[in-house]
DNA sequence: CAAATGCGGAACGCTTTCGTATCGAAACCA
DNA sequence: TGGTTTCGATACGAAAGCGTTCCGCATTTG
């Protein structure tokens, strides 16, 4: 905003791109390898195939390097539009599973949790990257779903958010049992049973 | 079972009981405050009033000295009998809010979940501690409920369970979300609605 | 051109933790 | 009593990470 507001003013040689990227890879993919305690600033420097004082040009600490990184595995989460309730809550449910099939994400969610715990920036980043992101598009789905009249009309939408969220999340992190697809259709029929518009409950 | 068959067999001064617990109600303090990974031996031994070799003559790794003490703060889980579903869903509620509510819990268990990640034993021992006591309660309560007439008889247990500790879990670990006696409420509401004889949909 | 800044790389001093060893005192057994 | 083991405490060397500084070279501005 300041420094690059009509064309690189500064008189040397620009910072690098190129080791801005690769620092940031280099992040994320130690994260997922170590979890994020286990992560140092060396390590970063030398997998990025860069010298530590590039990094520390730019981060002063971890925390921040690593809120930065996140940005980059935050993808928009598409918000799918089947017509019906049951078929976009599945879709959402299939993007869960795809994140929690690969098992390096077992290493950097948990890492990530933990992080949270101590650092409110870390925190901040997660809930309004990751959990934000993931919120909307579930809310959209139920919101639409309300309005189709496929869903009760008065039902509270930050409990529905977690009843869907919340069994998988506990699966993964905790008790080991199964995500997938099987265990998504079954989820996705519990919450129609409990939110649906009174009508519908034993269907299917 | 080799050593104190006898009544102390061996020479020795014997080892101290007294220490033995320092040490292990120090790690748990510990873990509480810092989390898992921040712990040291050092640390350890220091807050119990011990030397290092006495924690080393024990435990040679951390990893095995925190399962053992997990043991410390696992605690049986009282199941409730209320004499419907509802109430003892609601009873079982209360437990969970009781150890959601202490802070300290947030740092211990992000600090543990890491853990889990990176220590397959660590993961056993939370899985068939912590985890397998809840679950076998709530297992109870909703069998019951079944048996009573008041749940579905088909249903799914794993997926009810999952849907019962999920939704805190997620809230309390990852988006913040309100952990509390009116979210608990409304939470078996659902469980009931989701898993109910398709007779009881809408009352209350 | 000179001045300024960034580059990768290496070395620096400092701190923390590790796991072991050693100490004199204390507690047990034969 | 003498032998053995643990006690709390302290010191130790090794290793790792920290954040900084310097090097020689590259890339930019003026």
């Amino acid at each position: 905003m300041t420094e690059t507001e009509s064309l690189s003013r500064r008189p040397g040689r620009p910072r690098s791109e190129e080791a801005h990227d690769a620092i940031l890879t280099a992040a994320i993919a130690l994260i997922r390898e170590l979890g994020y305690d286990a992560v140092t600033m060396e390590a970063i420097a030398a997998r990025a195939g860069v010298g530590k004082a590039t990094v520390y040009r730019r981060w002063k600490e971890k925390e921040t390097l690593v809120i930065e990184a996140l940005g980059r595995i935050l993808r928009a989460i598409p918000v799918p539009d089947t017509g019906g309730a049951r078929g976009d809550l599945l879709g959402l449910m299939r993007v869960a599973l795809g994140m929690y099939g690969d098992p390096a994400s077992h290493v950097l969610l948990s890492g990530l949790v933990a992080a949270m715990a101590r650092s409110p920036a870390i925190a901040h980043a997660m809930r309004s990257g990751f959990d934000a992101e993931w919120r909307a598009a579930l809310r959209q789905v139920l919101e639409r779903g309300v309005a189709r009249g496929e869903l009760r009309p008065g039902l509270d939408l930050e409990l529905a958010t977690d009843v869907v969220s919340g069994p998988f999340f506990y699966r993964y992190l905790m008790s080991g049992g199964p995500v997938d697809e099987p265990s998504a259709n079954a989820l996705v029929e519990v919450v129609i049973r409990a939110f649906g518009a009174t009508a519908e409950t034993s269907d299917r």
